[in-house]
Parts: structure tokens; C-alpha cells; sequence
DNA sequence: GTCTATATAGAGATAGAC
DNA sequence: GTCTATCTCTATATAGAC
């Protein structure tokens, strides 16, 4: 949105391609279901947009822009290296809250729009993601807030998958908040789901 | 394939089929695709199979029997209730490298396929899938060995999406074998990450 | 079992009127 | 800013020859 105002024609449409692109996936999403869903013709969205992957560009830099912000922010602040771990897992949650569509496109359609040079930046922003990731762990075990025999990449994976796959069935508006999802997330990642002490 | 023994015609042109339809997607995957995939024209497939549908039909129909079938004999078990857990971790990572495709299929296409009334079974199958998690997951707890404040339905998501979400970086006849994936994913899941004691 | 040839439908995109 | 009309390309699927 324009700084918090009412949004312009073009956001709205933005808005509208983005539940579309999200729901049925990038390429099984016809011009004409978007234009449908806006109420006007397929034709008419060219006068606000190029062509689709214009569309599906502009909403993910965006998005990405916002989100990369705020891991920087964390990476950059004092806390501790618990904390920072676990507020990065939170801004990640609120992500998917807040921009479902946008995270459900990312998840769903970057490899195959990654393959394209205009997308090239995908693979970029997926490297700097992992970077991030690499580096709250890496603080962890040296703080020694995590254990020091865990495998640093499948750490990550497991961390990166387990929280953006929460897209597919989180609900905004649902009986459960992201908070409280994440809270629940932490808890099993940090602990585990096990009773009684089992760190051998 | 035919009991072990040479595949047809039919089996290797799925094969062929559940490969492209993995790595593009289904609506993705034109049938000329996979007619060049297997060296012949697209009419030529018509020879073997109605449909670009039936193809996948018979791909996922195959796998899930199969899977399910390994899921119940590990319900049917007398093994303790967390043997029960990481067993049915296991056999899903199992699952993961020895048919990777389809899980893929299935991750990526299932929602999809599901809304054509061919495919209803496929609703089916993920509720039988939750219902096998949350008997074990119950289980657990009620035998002591898993956490009595879990919130079972989380956890059961938390689960199924950790496990096979894998199939998306996860590479038979890689360095690292489906077992050593199963090994530190059943760690993480049932002690957590953090070092020493935190189950307060 | 595969090829040649083609029917039919749906996709992204464009030009110019309103 | 939207509509009318249409171009072009690509997709699934079919019919009949080899």
C-alpha cells in the first residue's frame, strides 16, 4: 500500500493477483481468473501491467523487501543468541499472517519462476535466507544455547521447512493466532516433543 | 513395477511420467513432455493411457497403498509407543528416497487433483494420514512418552509437514542417507535443539 | 506400438473504440 | 480505465496409416 492509505487501483490488483496466484498456483493462474476476480476483462489488466510475470515480480520483490529488512534488523541487534534465533522464527510466522499469498507464491512457484533471468534475484534472496539461518545457529551453538553436535545445514532445512510449510493450513483470522503458533513451534523446536530428559 | 521382475512398457512410461510431473507439476507437464521424455510423439501415449489424469491417478494410487500399508502394519505392531513414532518417521523418509516423485506429486499437486471428483480418495488418504498421527501421537502421551501439554493437532502438523516436506532438497544416492536424515530429524523432533535442559 | 496429421479449446497478449 | 475483438501459440486429445 501507498504508506498505509488507501490503496491505489494498481495495489488492489496486485491484492487480487496475489490470492489468485497463491490459490492455484502461478502458471495454472489464467489472466482471465484474475481479471474475473477484479470484475473487469483480461484485456484491461494490460493497461496496468506488462504481462502476468510482471505481476507475480512486482508482488514478491515486495514482500521480500519488507521481510529481508526485518531479518537484517535482527541479525544486527544486541541479543542474545537465543533470543534472536527465536525472534527470527516469530518475524517469519507474522510473515506468514500477514502476507499468506505472498509466502504460499514463494513457496509454491520460485523454483519454476527461478529458472527464468528476470527471477534471478530468487535464487539470491533463497541464498541470503539460508545465510541467515547458518548464522543464528552458528551463534547458537558457539553461545552454547544450542547443542554443539547438531548438523548446522540440516538444522536449517528443518527449521526453513518446518516454519513456511505452516502456510499451507495457517488461516489469519483463524481460532489460532501466529503468535501462538509460534510460540508452540519454538517450544517443540528448542525442546522437543518428548517428556522427561532425554539429552543423552 | 511387475513383482521385481522387468518393467512393462506401461510401468516405465510411468515412471517417465512421474518424473516430469514431479519436477514441473501436473497442469505443467505437457503430455508432449513426457512423450519426448520417453523418445516417442504425444499420440503415441494415447496408445497406453486415456488421459494425462489417469497417468497420475495410477502413480498416486500405487504409492499410497503401499505407504498405508506400511503405516497400518506399524498401528498393528506391539512395539511401545514411541517405537510406534519413529517408526512411522522412518518409513516416511523410506518413502521419501524410494519414491521421491511421488511424493512429490503429492505435496504439490494433491490439493489441486482433489477438487475433481476422480481424485476424491485423495482426501481420503490425508485423513486417514492425520488419523495414524494423532493415534500415535495420543498414544505417546498417554504412555507417558511425549509431553501431556501438546497440542496434538499442532503437533501432528508440525510432523507430517517436517517429514515430508523433505522431499524438496532431500536426494537419493546423495551424501546423506535416508536413515541419517531420519536419525537427527527424530532427535530434533523428540529432544529439540537446545542444549541442555529447557523442558521446564 | 508408433507416427502423421489434425480437430478443438484455452492461453497470453495487442489495437483501437469508448 | 475499461471494453470489443482478435491474433498467435500451445495444449489435450483423436483418427487412421504404417
Amino acid at each position: 500500500m501507498s504508506a498505509a492509505s488507501t490503496p491505489s487501483r494498481r495495489e488492489e490488483l496486485l491484492r487480487i493477483a496475489a490470492q489468485q496466484f497463491a490459490q492455484k498456483g502461478f502458471r495454472n493462474t489464467t489472466v482471465r481468473d484474475i481479471a474475473d476476480a477484479a470484475g473487469i476483462l483480461s484485456g484491461s489488466l494490460y493497461h496496468h501491467f506488462d504481462s502476468k510475470e510482471s505481476m507475480v515480480d512486482e508482488i514478491l520483490q515486495t514482500f521480500q523487501d519488507e521481510l529481508f529488512g526485518q531479518y537484517d534488523a535482527i541479525l544486527a541487534s544486541g541479543d542474545d543468541a537465543r533470543t534472536k534465533l527465536e525472534r527470527a522464527v516469530r518475524v517469519s510466522f507474522e510473515a506468514i499472517d500477514q502476507h499468506p499469498h505472498e509466502v504460499a507464491i514463494f513457496q509454491n512457484d520460485a523454483d519454476h519462476l527461478g529458472s527464468f533471468d528476470r527471477f534471478g534475484y530468487l535464487a539470491d534472496r533463497n541464498a541470503q535466507s539460508r545465510q541467515v539461518w547458518v548464522t543464528l545457529i552458528e551463534e547458537g551453538i558457539a553461545a552454547g544455547a544450542l547443542r554443539p553436535d547438531l548438523d548446522v545445514t540440516l538444522t536449517y532445512r528443518f527449521i526453513r521447512d518446518t516454519v513456511w510449510v505452516a502456510v499451507r493450513w495457517y488461516r489469519p483470522g483463524g481460532g489460532l493466532g501466529h503468535t501462538d503458533v509460534a510460540d508452540q513451534y519454538v517450544r517443540i523446536l528448542l525442546d522437543g516433543i518428548s517428556d522427561g530428559i532425554n539429552n543423552a
